[in-house]
This record gives structure tokens, C-alpha cells and sequence, in this order.
DNA sequence: AACAATAATGTTAACGCTAACATTCTGCTA
DNA sequence: TAGCAGAATGTTAGCGTTAACATTATTGTT
């Protein structure tokens, strides 16, 4: 048996020693000091890398006396995202030696408990969707200085730290990609109106028709509300229509599931009678079918940017900036391709 | 205020000198050790009430040398589980101040690259579906000595850590469900044939209606691959056999919405004209329409025993047995309740 | 009463890391 | 080219706790 009570785990002392150079060296590199020469930086990440070393979080905690627990606020229903959340920030949290503390939270979370977390439990939080609109929440962190990256949420603000995709940009090149396919007639299924991603991938759409010189037909835009039903429904709806659309774009993939649902029971064959197209990429775009296609967003990445934000901004806090990440037009059978 | 993270806080030498003891002994107290004369435990007690004293984790589990640093594979597909299992097993990994450190394997993983991460990366290694099934990484764990825990496998061994349902007995309870609310053709759909826990559930699904006196046809059992299409696929031939059943059971939920879109797409109309159950109530099971009954399985609450009993086998190495947790049949739209 | 056992307590050295200070390089001035 | 400021790196000393071994009480035995 592993009968040893001494594991041979690497050290910084390990890594160190590999790098040709002294433990307070490798220390810095992993704190991200600024005073270490950039050439002996790389040669010591690479040793890491080599290594596979993983600072111990309870000897940084023990040795340093800060705390570096990082809180994620979690509640997401369509939670196939939260999975890539996690898998991202847990990575990038265990790079740097920090403790990932998750929490449940609903809309309606409580303030003054959550002031009590703050003051005891979390020295950075990350706040994903769609608890990232809430304007609320936004202000009792900026009250309580608590340094918070919010993930996904297309809030025009200039006050906080946000990472995210550019929804506009990202539902025009989707609905380009439908005219280029020849569609002429596109329905669209909007999000949830509390959302604030909502209204900027419709926005989205409508300048894309625009831009190719097609109509904006109100008749074509559904109300959904994100969930599997909604997005049934709305397509129920628009495949009633006198003339009906040729392609659907529906603002996520949960609506867009339903979609999917919806054209099998209208006897609408998907993709030769109708297109699908999702948003987010989320692990439901692959289970049905055809799969979908879809706009993905990097959630596991964005996830370790709001860690990698936190720790770096540890020392002097973290200042105010929209981070505006790459997404991708992802083409699936859903489409035809 | 939360700036001064520098407290005072109480150490076990404070209460040693309070209790008029070595610090020994207080950590004897604290952990229970056997070999403390009462009237000293008693003192050094009321020492500890008395200045407010609680251990420090860090301290601990850097002293300690316990397990600190938890693997967890990931590449489950299908990975609305993959977001309750990271949220379990973190929320205990932080109660016990331990360490998560997550990895992607595909089901060719790379034996020397990962004896490696076995001698350096982990203390501990938790084994989710569908790798738990792998009876490769079983011995390669075993001959390295590393406390593991599987989960979610009906593999049957004697010779390794499991936590699991009884999917056997949980399938028999579901379809008994089924039988009672008067079904008497039942379609099974199977789930993959490579994992362990398909056979169980379908053996489970056969006890139950030979229990009811009810013939087990096997025109009405369809071979699935726990895919939403292969879910989709075998309601097409299920709906399509001469005398219909009234009730579809699948083995997982992905297949349980496939076997909807499926009857949609045949104008069945779920519940009314047929029921449709499903397996694992993941995240799926309640985004699509009608809901899915499902049987559920703790995951978040099996991920954090296994955290536990990593941790708590820390000295002694982990004692091979199987852990079998409560399930508990989930009743919603797509059996008409 | 003297002496093993055994129980109870104490001492010392890690555990892996970082703060604070110490030292050694640079590049650049005069 | 000596000399110096500042950048880069190294050294030392803990952080609070427990493992392992050392020592001292206590008990029972003959």
C-alpha cells in the first residue's frame, strides 16, 4: 500500500530547484510579482508546467496569513453551463492556490447574510448569469469593496469588472450566416426580458436582416423566456404563420431544444424544411437532435479569467474594465452542415 | 474593517499556557485522542470555551499530513452531472479544507502520464460514470496505492471504494410506479452496453413486471447508448410495433427526451397517450416539456462522501466497500402527475 | 519497597509557503 | 571605469498544528 506517510509531492521547493533558482523566486512567479525578470519568469513556468506543481493552498493560507478563497455564485437552472463554470474556474484556481467556494443563491438572495459572507468568507466573488444583472447585487459589492468579476451580462456599465462576449455582434454573425445560407424568412425567439443579453442579441439580429436589406417582420420575433417551453411554444406559434420562416434563431439552446421539439410535432422535418440555430453552446446543443448549431461562448475560459482577475488584483483591487472575449459560430446539423 | 485580516486569533499555545499544559495535550483534546486523564480534558476544555479558541484548517491539514489534495476526473459528455458533482464535492472539500483539483480523461487515458499526476497531483482521486466502469484505471489505482473513490458504477467488487444507488432496486421501483398506475406494456429502452449500470437497470425493470405477473416482452426492450438520439430512435421502432405500449421507461434522461421528441414527432401525445420515465433527474429532465419523471440520485451528496471518506481515510488508506445511498423516484408531467 | 509496565504528558521537528530583510546583479552616470 | 541606484534574487524565520519520539507520573506486582 501507499504505506508512506511522506508523499513525494512537488514543493516549491521541487520546482525551484529544477529552475535553477531559489524558492522566493518561484514564489513570486506563482504571486505574480512584478519584479522577477521576464526570462527567469518563463523559465520557472515552464519548470511548473514540467513539474506538474500546484501550490497547497493551507501552507499559502498558514504562511501568508490571507485568506485567498474566491466565492462563485451559482443558481443557474439551464446548468449544463454550470459544469463548464466550475471545470474552468477550478482549474484556474488551482494554478494559482486558490480555494473555490461556491454558494447558492436565487434572485432573491438575502443582503445582510450576504454581507456576513462577505465579511468572513470570500476575498473575491464571481458572479455568472443571471444573478449578473442584478443591479443589487452590483451595488452591495461596490459598497462592500468587495472585489467581483461578473461573467456574461450585457449591463452597460463602466463601474464594474465584467468579462463577456460581445451578444450583438456575436447573434449578427449567426443570422449572417443564415442569409448566407439563402434564408430570406428567419423567426427569432428572444430571451428572457429581464435579461440584458437578450435585448442585445435581438439588436443583434435586426441589424443583420438590416445589413442584408431583408424586412424586419415584427410577426417573425417571439417572446420566449429561455426555457425548452417557451421556445416549443414560440415555434409552435411561428410555424402557424401564413408563411411560415425558413430558418429559426432562437436566443439560447434551451429555446432552441424546444424548437427542435416543436417543428417534430408540426411534421416539419429539421434541417431540409427548417434551420435551427441556438445560442451558447451549452451540453444540450450535442444531445439532440440534429445537433444544433450554435454560437459558442468560452464559458470554462471566462471562468479562469474572473479567477485569474481576482488573484492578480489581490494587492491593489480590481479596476473597473468590460473584457469582451472571442465567440464562435459553431455549424451543426441543425443548419444543414 | 475586513481590511485587517491580520487577527489575533486564538492559537492552541494560548490555551496551553491558559490550561497550565503543552500544546500536546490541547491537540490531544481537540482531537480526541483516548490518552488524556479526564480531569485534564475537562480543563483544557474550559480553557478552550474560554478564550474562544477554534483550530485553524490551514494549520491542520499542513501539519497533518492528511489528504489534502483531491483529484477528480471529468469527460462526462453528458455533464448536467458534472455541475452537481463539482458543486458537492467542493462544498465538502471546503469544509475539510482540502483541495479539488480537477482532470479531463477521455475513456483512452494515458497510463504513464498518469501514474505521474498519481505520485505528484493527488492524495486522493474521485472516479465518476463513466470511467468508474473502467476495470483498467481500477488496477492501476490499486497497484499504485491510491485512495479512490468510484462512483456511480454497478460494477461488483469487492475490492475498491464505491458509492452508488441501487440501480437495480431503483429501476424495479420505477417501474412498479409505472405498473400501478396501470401500464401494462411497458417499453424499456437500455442504456450503453459498455456500462455496468445499464444490465442493472434493465434487470430491475424485469423483476418488476415479473413481480406484477406481467410478461416480459422482448419486442418492448430497445437497445440505447444513453444518447438522446439513440433515446429518439428506439420510441420510433416502439411506437411503430403492432400493439403499442402505453409507457416507455429509458434509462437515462437524455433518452427519456429523446424518447418525446420522438412520440412528438409520431403525434403520440405524452402523458395522455403515452408515459414517458426517465433516470438520474439531471438537469434535462426539467427543461424539457412535459417533465420528466425521473428517479433520482444524490449526486452532489455522493460526491461529497466520497470528498469525506478520502479525507477521513487519510492515515489508514481507504477500506474497499461499496456505499449504497438512497434514490428516490421523482414524479412529473411525462407520467401524467 | 523496589521495579516493571503502562498511562499521561512533554519536546522537537517538520508540513509548504511567504514576509521581511539581505545580498547580488544590472545598467548608467560622472 | 569606479560608483551607485534600483532591479533581481536569495536567506532566514516563522505561520499553527500534528507525528514521532522522549520523558515523567501512576499503577500494580512480588
Amino acid at each position: 500500500m501507499s504505506g508512506g506517510r511522506k508523499t513525494n509531492r512537488m514543493t516549491i521547493a521541487d520546482v525551484a530547484g529544477h529552475a535553477g533558482v531559489s524558492v522566493m523566486t518561484v514564489s513570486r512567479v506563482i504571486n505574480r510579482d512584478s519584479k522577477v525578470k521576464p526570462a527567469t519568469r518563463t523559465s520557472v513556468e515552464r519548470s511548473i508546467k514540467t513539474l506538474g506543481y500546484s501550490p497547497n493552498v493551507a501552507a499559502r493560507t498558514l504562511a501568508g496569513g490571507k485568506v485567498r478563497r474566491i466565492g462563485l455564485l451559482y443558481g443557474n437552472p439551464s446548468s449544463a453551463y454550470l459544469g463548464d463554470l466550475l471545470v474552468g474556474a477550478l482549474e484556474a484556481a488551482s494554478d494559482v492556490g486558490a480555494q473555490l467556494v461556491v454558494e447558492r443563491t436565487d434572485a432573491s438572495f438575502n443582503a445582510a447574510n450576504f454581507s456576513r459572507r462577505i465579511e468572513h468568507d470570500w476575498d473575491g466573488l464571481i458572479v455568472p448569469p443571471p444573478m449578473s444583472d442584478s443591479l443589487t447585487l452590483r451595488q452591495l459589492v461596490r459598497d462592500r469593496g468587495l472585489p467581483t468579476v461578473f461573467l456574461a451580462s450585457a449591463l452597460d456599465t463602466t463601474q464594474s469588472f465584467d468579462i463577456r462576449i460581445d451578444d450583438h455582434q456575436a447573434a449578427f454573425e449567426m443570422t449572417d450566416m443564415l442569409i448566407a445560407k439563402g434564408h430570406k424568412r428567419i423567426g427569432f425567439i428572444e430571451g428572457h426580458p429581464n435579461q440584458t443579453v437578450s435585448a442585445a442579441r435581438r439588436s443583434g439580429f435586426e441589424e443583420a436582416l438590416d445589413a442584408a436589406g431583408l424586412d424586419i417582420d415584427t410577426a417573425l420575433i417571439e417572446q420566449g423566456r429561455f426555457s425548452y417551453r417557451s421556445g416549443q411554444e414560440a415555434t409552435a406559434r411561428l410555424l402557424d404563420l401564413e408563411s411560415r420562416p425558413t430558418a429559426i434563431f432562437a436566443s439560447n439552446d434551451d429555446m432552441a431544444a424546444g424548437c427542435l421539439a416543436g417543428a417534430a410535432s408540426a411534421g416539419v422535418c429539421v434541417p431540409n424544411e427548417l434551420a435551427v440555430a441556438g445560442f451558447d453552446d451549452s451540453s444540450i446543443a450535442t444531445v439532440v437532435w440534429p445537433p444544433l448549431s450554435t454560437l459558442r461562448q468560452p464559458v470554462a475560459e471566462m471562468a479562469a479569467m474572473a479567477v485569474n482577475a481576482l488573484v492578480d488584483a489581490g494587492r491593489d483591487g480590481l479596476v473597473a474594465t468590460t473584457r469582451v472575449v472571442e465567440h464562435a459560430v459553431i455549424r451543426r446539423g441543425s443548419t444543414g452542415d
